[in-house]
DNA sequence: GGTAGACCTGGACGC
DNA sequence: GCGTCCAGGTCTACC
């Protein structure tokens, strides 16, 4: 089964795939040669697909070797269209942005989008696994995540799905910690998944939300093991923009560009955004950082 | 509202 | 191979 989605333009593939690490994530996979972002989708009706996605001329086609019915057709297309942001306009901050050498780039290389996951859940759970940890333990978690709990695509396959709150909650804060290696994070997961389950928490619903960022935000923060970065971070993969994941990395190079290495604070890097406006989480998100320029400089010498 | 300490894993390092 | 140190956000208790 064949599916081909139109985006608005000026889109990329490449660049919203590569937009953060969530491509090195499963159920996520992505090959550059050609030129393909795989995924293993669990629909609805428990229906398990397996996703090749490539880019057109004007947007992506999707193809599964799953057949399925009409009804699972157009809740993959809604998925498609969500992961990759497809229907997402940024011609406005575009404008804005032509003026700001590091960012000005950003039109011609049509970034802006960020690769999202078929879920929010998904998102969540990935977001509160790369807090107080180095990248490699994320993957591994989340490795373990998937490979423990999660759908395979065919019996046997070691191609699953990433699980949902419903297989979540059947588990124990136990396994979580100590066979899944979560550690800490183990009762928030399973907090979640168990408040999704018993409909205490909708959040799917935060896709589409009309609430102010401000009371979203408060709901987000309400997750265990959600604090002010992960919610920033979650804002900025539902498109709102008025917060800044503020990390370690965040004040290197913030300092770097602005302060000359010096030791600082969340208010030097909400001051250094903050004339953004509403735009300022997507201009943090896409800047063109010196601290990368000075490292590949010296990467040259050293080669 | 601000701050200190605990949480937990895994990589780096010294012995 | 073993032990120690450290990095990484959030939570909770306390002031």
């Amino acid at each position: 089964m064949r599916i081909t989605l139109k985006a608005c333009l000026p889109f990329s593939l490449y660049s919203t795939v590569r937009s953060h690490g969530w491509h090195q994530m499963a159920p996520f996979s992505f090959n550059t040669e050609p030129l393909v972002l795989e995924y293993v989708l669990q629909l609805e009706s428990g229906t398990i697909a397996q996703l090749e996605i490539s880019e057109t001329a004007d947007g992506v086609r999707a193809r599964t070797e799953e057949s399925i019915t009409s009804e699972e057709k157009k809740e993959l297309k809604q998925k498609v269209t969500w992961m990759l942001g497809l229907d997402r306009d940024f011609s406005s901050f575009y404008r804005l942005a032509h003026d700001e050498p590091k960012l000005a780039r950003m039109e011609a290389k049509a970034q802006g989008r960020v690769l999202r996951s078929a879920t929010f859940f998904e998102d969540v759970i990935k977001t509160i696994l790369t807090t107080n940890t180095l990248w490699a333990a994320t993957k591994r978690m989340n490795q373990n995540l998937v490979e423990q709990f999660g759908t395979p695509v065919k019996k046997g396959s070691s191609q699953k799905a990433f699980p949902t709150p419903t297989r979540l909650a059947r588990t124990s804060e136990d396994v979580l910690r100590k066979e899944t290696r979560l550690g800490y994070r183990a009762p928030y997961v399973l907090e979640l998944a168990e408040s999704i389950k018993k409909d205490d928490i909708n959040l799917e619903s935060f896709k589409n939300s009309d609430l102010p960022t401000e009371q979203l935000r408060k709901k987000l923060l309400t997750i265990k093991g959600v604090g002010d970065y992960a919610a920033a971070n979650l804002l900025n993969i539902l498109g709102r923009y008025d917060y800044l994941p503020i990390d370690s990395w965040a004040l290197k190079v913030v300092s770097f560009e602005w302060y000359n290495g010096a030791s600082i604070g969340k208010k030097e890097v909400e001051t250094a955004f903050e004339h953004w406006g509403d735009w300022r989480g997507l201009a943090f998100w896409f800047w063109d950082w010196s601290y990368y320029k000075k490292s590949e400089k010296e990467s040259d010498v050293e080669m």
